[in-house]
DNA sequence: GCATGATCATGC
DNA sequence: GCATGATCATGC
């Protein structure tokens, strides 16, 4: 019955490949069980690939998985989105205790201890039938510098911190980047340390956010990688995003035409060249490389052209075109939305005149990070919220004004405008008049996205001066 | 000069 | 051919 060698790491990793291509109820058939599965349980997958494939009994210890080699197992399901297959959601790494935290380091801590070596297990949920699901692939991780050490140790430190301050009941998911204090066991309240603001506070666990735990996914899918950690020379994560603004503000007020000659950068006529110029000065080897921070950390990084007189941006930021009925079903916490703006790298270029080209008349602005503070999140959630009703009230059945344009009108839905709100708003955003969407009401209507306001990156450009 | 719906242009 | 970032262009 020994299926495994549980002292050898290489001989789990070898039982544990044997899983790939296999669905649920393939290893449940292997497994002659006659325990009594509950088709319902949330975390099936989980306690299927454990018991019935590992013989992993469950184990309230805080003892790893495979415990004589400390390996964790962690089960991730995936799921599909338009570019392709994505890691679904954040991955539990242990539940917080604000009492004993405060007496932890990183280096002994409980939460170190479960991400030292994780062996993940990718697969992919089938929805009409769980048995199905089929596992896809096995990864065994071990935390170092190179794998993202840096910023989970930067973010359990700012955790522990808060918890430290007394602060453990304005812990949030949005405080961290990579690895998160995640709200578990629906709205538990438990004790927390120097309780001086409140005795106890939500009950909380660190997770792996889901940026994170994608990045490594999509590496082992043969997506490549550079470390900007590598080219900025970082050694303490704390200092990530400074040492990338310092690089980049440096150069502030410099022509782009200027810096691409400092940088050797070649530049063309397309319109992405600006950006090119600028990836290349944060460390990008190439225009088209993905720097494994940056995607671990979900920043996004977005140009934007600005009037130097008054720091008005010539035009509002877009984000890609949303499938309205989607969009219609989205719950906010987890929504696509509100992860494109969970952190942004701005990069505003000045110039003088709308009209202006040349490179050279074309300036470096301010660059700085953006993560919207609490009160900017409840304006955009509101707001989110506001436009999910509109669509749902049918607000995007259009009317035909004449207007010169190629058919000779245009189309005008009854959205709110970007005049109505303070910081997002919702407007058409398809290749052309013909690049439609359907609102399951039977409207159809031009693709739409979200924006950010003009008005509001402007004031936000200015609080950034 | 602004607001807003329309559309371009590159790159995959 | 499509998605996306970027920008145009009308009319007030």
């Amino acid at each position: 019955m020994i299926k495994y060698d549980d002292n050898s790491e290489k001989s789990i990793v070898t039982y544990a490949k044997k899983l790939i291509g296999k669905s649920l109820q393939d290893i449940l058939d292997l497994s002659s069980t006659t325990r009594i599965i509950n088709l319902k349980n949330k975390g099936l997958a989980g306690l299927i690939i454990e018991k019935e494939w590992f013989g992993i009994e469950q184990n309230s210890s805080q003892l790893p998985d495979f415990d004589k080699v400390g390996i964790e197992l962690k089960i991730i399901p995936l799921k599909k989105i338009k570019k392709g297959i994505v890691v679904k959601e954040r991955t539990k790494i242990c539940s917080m205790n604000y009492i004993t935290l405060p007496d932890e380091s990183w280096e002994e801590s409980h939460a170190k201890e479960k991400l030292n070596k994780i062996l993940f297990v990718y697969y992919f949920p089938n929805s009409s039938d769980i048995l199905k699901s089929k596992i896809l692939k096995i990864d065994l991780w071990k935390l170092s510098k190179e794998s993202g050490e840096l910023v989970l140790k930067d973010n359990w430190n700012f955790i522990r911190n808060k918890v430290i301050a007394g602060y453990a009941h304005k812990l949030s998911g949005r405080d961290t980047d990579s690895l998160e204090a995640s709200p578990s066991g629906t709205k538990k309240q438990v004790p927390q340390f120097n309780t001086i603001y409140s005795n106890t506070a939500q009950k909380r666990a660190f997770s792996l956010k889901q940026p994170f735990t994608n990045q490594r996914w999509k590496e082992l899918n043969h997506v490549k990688y550079e470390s900007i950690i590598e080219t900025l020379d970082i050694t303490n994560f704390d200092s990530f995003e400074q040492a990338v603004l310092e690089k980049i503000n440096s150069l502030q007020g410099k022509s782009i035409f200027k810096l691409s000659e400092l940088f050797d950068v070649k530049i063309g006529q397309s319109k992405s060249r600006v950006a090119s110029v600028m990836k290349k000065i944060i460390g990008f080897k190439s225009v088209r490389s993905k720097i494994k921070e940056f995607e671990q950390l979900g920043i996004e990084i977005k140009m934007i052209n600005v009037r130097k007189k008054d720091y008005r941006p010539m035009e509002a930021i877009s984000f890609p075109a949303m499938k309205l009925q989607e969009f219609i079903m989205e719950e906010w916490e987890e929504s696509i939305f509100l992860s494109m703006i969970s952190k942004i790298l701005f990069i505003p270029i000045y110039k003088e005149h709308t009209d202006v080209k040349d490179l050279d008349e074309l300036y470096l602005g301010n660059v700085f990070f953006w993560t919207p503070s609490n009160n900017e999140i409840n304006i955009i959630r509101e707001e989110w919220l506001n436009y999910q009703q509109e669509v749902q009230d049918g607000k995007c059945k259009v009317t035909r004004i004449p207007w010169n344009t190629k058919k000779g009108y245009k189309e005008v839905s009854c959205l709110s405008k970007e005049s109505q709100t303070q910081i997002i708003h919702i407007r058409p955003h398809g290749r052309d008049s013909d690049d439609r969407d359907e609102d399951g009401l039977g409207n159809s209507i031009v693709k739409q996205s979200f924006w950010l306001n003009t008005k509001f990156m402007q004031q936000l450009i200015i609080k950034n001066l």
